[in-house]
RNA sequence: GGUCCCAUCGUCUAACGGUUAGGACAUCAGGUUUUCAUCCUGGAAAUCGGAGUUCGAUUCUCCGUGGGAUCACCA
């Protein structure tokens, strides 16, 4: 049958299994099925797959609605939010599944497996043997007894013929008979496969394009030979490319260390540098655009633009983009960043508080990419200087060009009387106080003693900055207690 | 092994037969700077191999090579 080529509106979905977290792999096939139902202004449906008890992990439903939610990718119909064609659980639909079983059957189409586990692993083993490809269909049976449930539903494949079928981005696909075979629809107990039950929601739900990844090229005979069966119209197949492990000699699966997506959130990734990253990964907008905000995605995304060969997942340049869009934010929002996610190091010190973390907010913003950068600076210590006065060896402060660490004495105190009658309203007006002086003796001269006194170690913001946060009180606290140790 | 898919810098990718093969990340080298960071400038870096079609192939065809996927009462 033809695909249906009448124009309608784009229903796309993303149909996990509930058996774990969600990776990389599995958001980005949601996040393609998602911006392209957005960019037409189509429907969106979360579909839940739980049609094997085995492999279910509680939790998983609710894990993943948390992991598209904070990415900002939303649903018209979900787990919570049944559609017009009822649930979009499969555990809730069977009676479903099992009406067009009937169907089938009615049709001569399907039959009850008559075979013990046993007997089939004879055949299989017959095969192997024979150095002949196992097939079912081979084995089926020469006429069918009435399915009471109990046994496995098999399809009888209604023709054995080569597929010859259209991708949007593969163009053209085929594949032969050898993958065509009596595959099972109903499993004896009573949920239906994969195979069997996508297809059916698919064309329930009005599904126009089915977007997922290349690992179902290979199946798509079955799949064809069931909407045959059936006698319904092929969707619009779209497959997606790959995603790489790092060594490219596999796909990246969970047991390849691939990151659970809300790992990522608790690392301080922002969800729009996430998704725009996840985006630009098997697909590209064909101009030199890189950072796009959710909207912009939205708006650019062309289906015609993914990518046909396997992409590796680049976590530095994740990172990159991360910052990205971290410097994409207001002030305010940058620092509701922080705030949310303030390293233990600084929560363990007396005199931190929210509005110390403000004044640093700048400084903070071009050194990190990320939180658990933030964090693992703030744990070196990098950040103590807001909050308390540092303890550190004279010899920090001695500034290169000097002989010895008492050489910045005078300079210091220079300063100190500089800085009474400073003008502490911004880094800038306490620059220009100092300014004049420091290029007086040498800017090296005043200024490294002038930062390390401030901050207690060798690397650190400028001194004005430091100033600024600390407070004039402060910083002429700090800069005596230097001079009295250069003093002794 | 059978079948199918894929192939441009290390990585993500652009170039709908004609470009000095472009951009980004990473990397290297300079510069700004009181240190770190930021920022700026520049460099190095790719069409898997071989035929064919064509005046001309990254682009089209075929073969090879390499990589991947799939052959379940898993999805």
């Amino acid at each position: 049958m033809e695909p249906n080529t009448t124009p309608k509106k784009i229903v796309t979905r993303f149909a996990p299994s509930p058996t774990g977290f969600m990776h990389i792999g599995g958001v980005r096939t949601a996040l393609f099925a998602y911006l392209f139902a957005r960019k037409h202004n189509g429907t969106f449906i979360l579909r839940i797959e739980d049609t094997d008890k085995e492999r279910e992990v509680a939790g998983s439903i609710e894990q993943i609605q948390e992991s598209l939610t904070w990415l900002g990718i939303d649903w018209d119909y979900g787990p919570t939010k049944p559609g017009p064609f009822g649930s979009c659980i499969q555990s809730e639909r069977l009676e479903i599944y099992k009406k067009y079983a009937q169907e089938l059957i009615a049709k001569g189409l399907a039959y009850p497996s008559p075979y013990s586990a046993e007997e089939i692993a004879a055949f299989k083993q017959q095969a192997i043997d024979a150095k002949k490809p196992f097939l079912m269909r081979n084995h089926r049976p020469e006429t069918f007894d009435d399915w009471d449930g109990t046994r496995p539903l098999r399809l009888k494949v209604p023709e054995i013929k080569r597929y010859t079928w259209n991708d949007v981005t593969r163009g053209e696909l085929s594949a032969g008979e050898e993958m065509l075979d009596d595959v099972i629809l109903i499993k004896s107990d009573g949920y239906p496969t994969y195979t069997f039950a996508h297809i059916i929601d698919d064309y329930i739900m009005g599904v126009t394009h089915v977007m997922r990844a290349d690992e179902f090229i290979s199946s798509m005979p079955k799949f064809l030979s069931i909407h045959d069966a059936l006698g319904i119209a092929y969707p619009t197949f779209v497959t997606l490319p790959p995603i790489l492990r790092d060594d490219r000699t596999k796909k990246l699966g969970k047991r390849d260390g691939a990151k659970d997506i809300l790992d990522y959130r608790a690392d301080g990734y922002l969800p729009e540098a996430m998704m725009n990253f996840l985006a630009l990964t098997g697909w590209n907008p064909g101009t030199e655009q890189e950072v796009f905000a959710h909207d912009e995605l939205v708006a650019a995304f062309d289906i015609s633009k993914i990518q046909r060969a396997g992409a590796v997942f680049n976590e530095e340049k994740l990172l990159w983009m991360n910052k990205q869009h971290l410097h994409k934010l207001s002030a305010e929002e940058f620092v509701a960043y922080l705030s949310k996610n303030v390293p233990d190091h600084l929560k363990r010190i007396a005199s931190f508080t929210t509005e110390k973390l403000a004044a640093l907010a700048p400084i903070i913003r071009e050194r990190i990419n990320t939180t658990a950068e933030f964090a693992t600076m703030a744990a070196a210590g990098e950040y103590d200087f807001a909050f308390t006065a540092p303890t550190y060896e004279t010899e920090i402060l001695r500034w290169k060009n000097d002989e010895n660490v008492s050489a910045g004495l005078p300079r210091l105190r220079e300063a100190i009387t500089i800085l009474e009658t400073a003008d502490f309203t911004s880094p800038e007006t306490i620059k220009a106080a100092l300014m004049p002086y420091a290029e007086s003796v040498g800017k090296g001269e005043l200024l490294w003693p002038l930062r390390t006194a401030l901050s207690g170690r060798a690397q650190s913001p400028d001194p004005f900055t430091i100033a600024y946060i600390i407070g004039q009180g402060e910083t002429i606290s700090r800069l005596k207690t230097a001079c009295d140790k250069l003093g002794e």
